[in-house]
Parts: structure tokens; C-alpha cells; sequence
DNA sequence: CAGTGGTCTAGACCACGTG
DNA sequence: ACGTGGTCTAGACCACTGA
């Protein structure tokens, strides 16, 4: 029932916050204000403070004050994952091929490889209720003693390719999303007669030193993949 | 130079975490014990967990312990504004229409409407280099005495159209991302001869209650966009 | 029962910014 | 010099889990 008293120092403020009653800019109270206000001790006070600062809320400046932010209003929160964002989950797995290869020109310059650098490429295919949605293709570039599991390359996702050799919480991943037509290969595997458009989705892996080390591009059928996102600041109250 | 004794038991943990010392799952020393280790008191060590809780690497357990978390490897991070998404940027808007009108069946559904309810709709050309790039459409909850300024709905994003009467930390976001064809309304307003696919964005604005307050949809040429994303770890060290 | 994390106190010293 | 936030201490009491 009682909200811890540091907690209640959140809701107020963000409260404030929330009905433009501090804006943007504004100075909040000093801590030992705070401390008056709610009769505690420093310390409860700046661990509410803490919490509205990591949650973007609030910025502290040592010597002059803490001062309501500018919301990040063009931040998004977006889950990706390429089995599940389709309307209907994918439900069926195809390979159509896995093979080491020597980079392309294009992927020498996309991975920022040493030209005879081996690469290992996987393309798949993926249903759901039996329909082809979705064309997938992977270049992960091979390291010696490299576990590559079948099950792994059939049903993974990116990231699990990957995790059996490093811990996931190393790696960065950037994604590039964008509206394009099937190409030839494209079009015969996903066996389109017509014209559909096609969500691109580009995904890219780093390690801890920022290099890349791997590449994947997965194209769906613009009919049955919507992805979506919404704004961080959710957070309760 | 020198870190805080709270901050290197965060990135003294961080890199066991990295380096798959600790792996999801596995617990991290107690409270105490990181205590004794650092020769610190345990309030400073609960400052340094707290960080690590409130950046999602590990969760506590109250009685039992801290445990390293899964990693949330679908977790991405996407900015988004119609107006700077693109490849160049929008040098030029244009004011198509302006108007109150009444919500049809299909808006009345997505926002939830009483079916008298009056909506500004607004319909604006973006440019860059002289060419059009995308059609942007927005659909607004009017309010009595909703101060509707010109220069707001010639440039302004979405949540700056509502910024001026709601704080913006207020307004829950969320986006659905999108390919499609052009239907003919599209491809008159910007003049596509050519089958060219779309990246079609909508943006839902909701209040503190959750109701809808707003849609945007926006209708990029898919060869003159792409959005991009970030994973979230991508914090430090 | 002993060990864990959760909350909270009442001090301390520091570096910073403004007058 | 004074008020601000930043770091840190050495205690306290609580509720929870597990043997």
C-alpha cells in the first residue's frame, strides 16, 4: 500500500512534470529543500532524484541545481526479432543454403573485411501458415573453432548465431529498415508474380571493440510484416 | 582520472558480464561480500548495483541475491521525426490542406472516437532538393480553444502540434512501420508514375489516460528513405 | 536461524558556481 | 562565503528466503 517515501518523491515530481506544472528548464527544489518538504534525510531524497535522472526526466548540475529535461520526444522503443514480427508468426523454416564464401566487394566494404577474409553464408526461407513471407539471407564472418550448430542456423535468430561464443550482452546491433522491390533472386524465392513491396530490414553486428561481424538482411513481404515501436517514456504513474 | 569507487564495481561487473565471467542467470556476490572486497561501506555498493539494475544487467531478488539478467537482444532503440528520417533532409513543406472535419468510420475505430467528435486534418507535402518526398497526414482531436498556429502546422512534427497545450512527457507515442504501394491519392500528391514502393509510417499519440489524441501517417518514397536503429547496450565501456 | 536485499538516517568532506 | 550537487560512511531496522 505505502509506497516507499523516495518512490513518493518520484510520482510527485514526475507528476509536476507530467501537468506542465515544472517545465522544461525549470530549476526542481535543492535537495535540502526536498528534505524539508518531506521531513527525510539527504540521502532518501537523492535516490529519487537518482531514479528521475536515469529515467531521463532530470538533469543535476553540481553548484547550480537540477533542472527538468527537454523530453527526448523522437525516442522509440522497437523489438526486433526476424522469426516474430510478422502479423501471424513464422511457423516454418526453410535453408536453402549455407556455404563459406569469399566476401563481395560490397560486403568487403559493408564489413570492413580483409579481402580473403572467409564469410559464412546462410540463406533461408520463412512461411507462416504455409505461405513463403519472407526471403532471409546472413554473412557472419568465420572464425576458427567456430560452433556452427544446424539447428542454430535453421531456427535462430541473428543474435543466437552468435551467443554460443560470445556473451550477447557484447555485442551492438544497428538496424536499417527501408521499403524496396524483390530484385530477381528475391522475386523466385519468395515466388512474387506481382508487384509487392518489400520491408527491408538490415541488421548488423558489432563486438565490443566496433568492429563488425556480421550481416544480415532479411526482405518481407510488405503484406504481412508491420513493425512497430513506441515512445520510452511509459514508465509508470 | 580517477572513477568512483561506486562506478568501478560497475564496470568491474560489466566486463565480467561481457567477457561471459557471469553468465544470465548466475548470481553475483552478495552485498557484503562486494563490500569486503572493495573495503567499502555497502551503501556505495548498492549505489553501483542500482546502476547496473536500472541499465537491465542484473535483477535482485529480495532474501535471495543478485542475478545476472537474460540479455533483452531484441531491444532496439529508433529516433523517429518525419521531418529528418530521411536520407536528405526535408529542405521545403507544403500546406495541401487544413481542415475540420468529421472523423470517418475507419478513424472513428483507430482512435476510438464518439462519432461527432470534430478532427483537424491536416495534409502537407515534404521536399528535398526540390523533390517530393513524402505526403504527411495527420488527424487531430480538436479541443475547444486549441491554439492552431500556422507556422506549427507548416513545420512542425507531430508532437510539436501538440506540444503547445499538453507536456510532451505527457504523451505516450507509438509507430508502426510499414511497406506499401501508393494508392492514387498518393501517387497524385506526389506524382509517382513509376511503381515505386513506400515506406508508410504511423504515428498514434495517446494521453496520460491512454486515449488517443492523435494519428499521423506519412508516406515516404521508399527510395529516398531508410530509419534506423541501435541496440541499447550500447552504454560505455 | 543466519544471510539476503530494501529502506532510511545523520552525519562527513569534496568540487563546483554565483555573488 | 555560501549554497549546490557528488561521494561516502557506519550504523539501524525491516521483510524475505532457505536450511
Amino acid at each position: 500500500m505505502e509506497l516507499p517515501i523516495y518512490l513518493q518523491i518520484v510520482e510527485d515530481i514526475k507528476d509536476k512534470i507530467k501537468s506542465a506544472a515544472l517545465k522544461p528548464g525549470d530549476a526542481i527544489p535543492s535537495e535540502n529543500a526536498l528534505c524539508e518538504t518531506y521531513k527525510v534525510s539527504r540521502m532518501t531524497v537523492r535516490k529519487g532524484l537518482a531514479i528521475l535522472i536515469s529515467e531521463g526526466y532530470i538533469t543535476s548540475i553540481p553548484g547550480k541545481g537540477s533542472f527538468v529535461n527537454e523530453p527526448d520526444s523522437e525516442k522509440y522503443t522497437l523489438y526486433y526479432n526476424e522469426m516474430s514480427n510478422l502479423i501471424n508468426s513464422i511457423d516454418q523454416t526453410k535453408l536453402i543454403e549455407v556455404n563459406i564464401v569469399l566476401p563481395t566487394a560490397k560486403l568487403i566494404n559493408s564489413l570492413n573485411l580483409s579481402s580473403n577474409r572467409k564469410i559464412i553464408l546462410v540463406k533461408r526461407l520463412f512461411y507462416s501458415n504455409g505461405e513463403k513471407v519472407a526471403f532471409d539471407q546472413k554473412y557472419l564472418i568465420y572464425y576458427k573453432g567456430m560452433p556452427v550448430v544446424e539447428k542454430e542456423i535453421k531456427y535462430g535468430t541473428f543474435p543466437d548465431m552468435v551467443s554460443k561464443y560470445t556473451s550477447l550482452f557484447a555485442i551492438k546491433k544497428e538496424l536499417t529498415i527501408s521499403a524496396e522491390l524483390p530484385d530477381e533472386e528475391v522475386a523466385k524465392h519468395l515466388s512474387l508474380y506481382n508487384t509487392i513491396p518489400l520491408l527491408v530490414v538490415e541488421q548488423k553486428l558489432f563486438n565490443t571493440q566496433n568492429k563488425p561481424i556480421g550481416l544480415g538482411i532479411t526482405y518481407f513481404r510488405g503484406d504481412y510484416c508491420k513493425l512497430s515501436a513506441s515512445s520510452s517514456f511509459s514508465n509508470s504513474g
